[in-house]
DNA sequence: TCGACGAAATGGATCGTTTCACTCAGGAGC
DNA sequence: GCTCCTGAGTGAAACGATCCATTTCGTCGA
């Protein structure tokens, strides 16, 4: 988190016209400013006609209290902030959907972004929410080298909750899949349904949930007896890179050599698929069975629905939200924890027909 | 926009530590306040010498600005709000990035916040970007209903820019995609490969976008001197209202009483599809050619990939924002505006082959 | 009748900036 | 030598809430 970003221009934008103020409420309702400030914030402590009169003049001036000053006075606002990777992903918009309702229980509101997975976007997001004076905010990332990158600048003690990511608990608090468990329960699934062949189609490295799912992938194999029938590492993990791979592998699996694919994505898997289906030499699942990983709406539209990993992402931001408040209200007490999620195995037709 | 949410409960959390504050810094500089913040708002007022010494000593006190305060002093913030009416829809994303791009040339951020279409949620956002006194506030929307309902409690003066929904300019400004058009274009394609006993597949008249593809589809109908095979009304325009569509419609398909669809969605279409591969009495494209709308991932991941009417979705959102910020720039001399984008015909297998 | 008490309301200090009227050097022009 | 500028920096008054120590007032018990 840079100290400060320097020299922003200052264009000129009419301002918006004041409207009325707490003390112009307090004058139409005969009471002080302290009063008012007292019914909006804890009512109880007010007179049920002073509440009311009170009330009258605030809907009467159509009075909305000015944010800033609230938290400026408040020493800090009501809010916490969501840094998303990638909108497209319909698992960080769940992540976003249970943030949000954990803070709307607390009563407090959350604050998105979408850094589209841009280092520079989510460096300046995590500034942006510092100013703000978010009490929170929560990241999502799945690159190491981001995590340490971001980590290296976020100076202050401002809390920071790590999701779709697992760190040491002496670092942060996190949410995370059990990526490892998801690719075992992926192979596993393959090697129950009669696959032998088997092979794991990966991505860079650097991508942590990446690499987890291929330790589960490796496990269930080790356990079974078996050994990879290859190893595949695109890019990346997106369609394109899936068509890619799937085109490179359409030779195997029409000898035989490979009977079952482990993706470690979705979008990956679909994108072979569609390969397969265009060069029209591979029938899946009856030549070659596919798992992908996420549960992406990208899994269910797909020419065959793909048996997929889903990965719990409402309750992943839920848990954020509710790990990012325990650690405001427990204060230096606070423990940091890395909880991890089950993931379940949903059976499509890409492995039984 | 209602005039104050009573009683928030307050629970109690550690606020955070406070940090420098632009006082400690310009005494770590030995100058004053006001140079401090010129440094940062002015940089051309301040020597050249002072300037370096000053933010020497941001950087070494990790003074990071509270934006509260900054709000409150300058009274205003630097951001807009934009509130979408469905995260899952790729549309979406895509105003929401060109919002995001408009906001970050004009130096100024964008808050994002997802309503799910529900009306209590988009009142309660509307409520908080008055509070964080944002300048203006984008909202998509789709619903007659909600739009007389919305516009009734936003009291204030502060700019309203409805998306993806057009509206009298004597009101406010809007970016549309021009509906007809693209319904007409559907329809014209259709007609143009072919086909002659079509059925515009809509969605209840209140959904406004879809009323208006559907007088798009019944010009050019009229324009070839043909008339609608049916009529079909869904209750919703999801997948499953597809999938229940399609499953009534495959009767009269088979029977060659309809060769031609226009879905007021990509998500109706795809529901289509799917319920047309479930039953496999009907091919597409070779008995029944469909148009989707929207562009969505859903079309193109399809079974079969759906021709569709592309939105110029990020455009949509750049064009809010900059609209957004001329009526803050010209102030009352602002004339509302309702431009409308012309939408596009993707060609894809399921009415070409 | 008086004092004590608690609930209700008060009013001013405070939060951390921006803004603006001002001071102050030092150089140019006459 | 005097005035007049100009660019650089100062310092205090806002901004609009919250917070809290204090005051007010009605009631109750003795």
């Amino acid at each position: 988190m840079s100290a400060a970003r320097y020299g922003v221009g200052v264009s000129t934008f009419n301002s918006v016209p004041p409207g009325a103020g707490i003390s112009d409420v307090a004058r139409l309702a005969g009471v002080s400013q302290g009063t008012v400030s007292n019914v909006l914030n804890h009512p109880e402590r007010v007179a049920t006609a002073t509440r009311d009169r009170v009330r009258q003049a605030i809907s009467a001036l159509a009075y909305v209290p000015n944010g800033a000053a609230r938290s400026l006075a408040a020493g800090g606002s009501r809010s916490i902030g969501l840094i998303l990777s990638d909108l497209e992903n319909s698992l960080f918009v769940d992540i976003a959907r249970g943030a949000e309702r954990a803070a709307a229980e607390a009563g407090m509101s959350l604050l998105l972004a979408n850094s589209d997975g841009r280092l520079e976007s989510e460096d300046r997001y995590l500034d942006l929410f510092a100013e703000s004076r978010v009490l929170s905010t929560l990241l999502t990332l799945n690159d190491d080298q981001h995590f340490r990158q971001i980590v290296g600048r976020v100076a202050d003690s401002r809390s920071l909750v790590l999701l779709n990511f697992q760190v040491d608990p002496a670092e942060y608090c996190s949410v995370d899949g059990h990526n490892e468990r998801g690719g075992y329960l992926a192979t596993r699934h393959l090697i129950d349904i009669g696959r032998r062949r088997l092979v794991f189609v990966g991505g860079p490295d650097s991508l942590r949930p990446v690499s987890e799912r291929h330790r589960g992938f490796s496990a269930a194999l080790a356990e079974s007896g078996l050994t990879a029938a290859a190893d595949v590492t695109p890019d990346w993990i997106n369609r394109s890179d899936g068509w890619r791979v799937g085109t490179g592998l359409v030779e195997a699996i029409a000898a035989g050599r490979i009977d079952g694919i482990v993706a470690a994505s979705d979008l990956l898997a679909a994108g072979m698929l569609q390969a397969f289906a265009t060069l029209g030499r591979v029938r899946v699942p009856h030549d070659v069975a596919i798992v992908g990983y996420d549960n992406n709406q990208a899994a269910w539209d797909s020419p065959v629905p793909i048996s997929t990993i889903g990965q719990p992402g409402e309750e992943m931001g839920y848990r954020g939200a509710r790990l990012a408040m325990e650690e405001l209200v427990e204060g230096d007490a606070h423990q940091h924890r890395a909880v991890v999620l089950e993931p379940t195995l949903i059976v499509r037709e890409s492995t039984v027909s």
